[in-house]
DNA sequence: GTGCTGACACAGG
DNA sequence: ACCTGTGCCAGCA
């Protein structure tokens, strides 16, 4: 079964909205708690209908941000207090996705038809 | 049908 | 830490 494009938008942007303060989700994770798609469509998504959401909460999975992304990002992460790995160059910036990935509960998932 | 593209993921070197 | 190639899913020319 199909998921309509209108749906599918509105199941990722609950997602990323469900984020905590702090936390962060990597598109392919995204990508499984909705149940549809790949990180690269949550990523195109993101990319038109992100402006409505904490953007900067969904990052890569090894806790890397695009280039023009991550300077927005920078002050967020260190406004709301998020793990930050080390920067060893300077401009360089990175989730410490051990402490700062996070995964909504299951009752949260979008295995409910609603 | 074929090939390219994209706010990705993963394995190698 | 860096770059490269391959796999992935969906849209579009």
């Amino acid at each position: 079964m199909a998921v309509d494009h209108e749906e599918y938008v509105e199941s990722v942007l609950r997602v990323v909205e469900s984020i905590p303060v702090g936390r962060v989700m990597a598109y392919g994770a995204i990508a499984e708690v909705v149940g549809a798609g790949g990180p690269r469509q949550v990523g195109k998504v993101m990319s038109e209908y992100g402006g409505g959401v904490p953007w900067w909460r969904v990052v890569r999975a090894d806790g890397s941000l695009p280039d023009s992304h991550r300077h927005r990002a920078r002050e967020r992460y260190l406004a709301e207090g998020t793990p930050l790995v080390r920067e060893r160059i300077v401009g360089d910036l990175r989730i410490d996705m051990r402490r700062a990935a996070w995964e909504p509960p299951a009752s949260a998932s979008a295995t409910d038809g609603s």
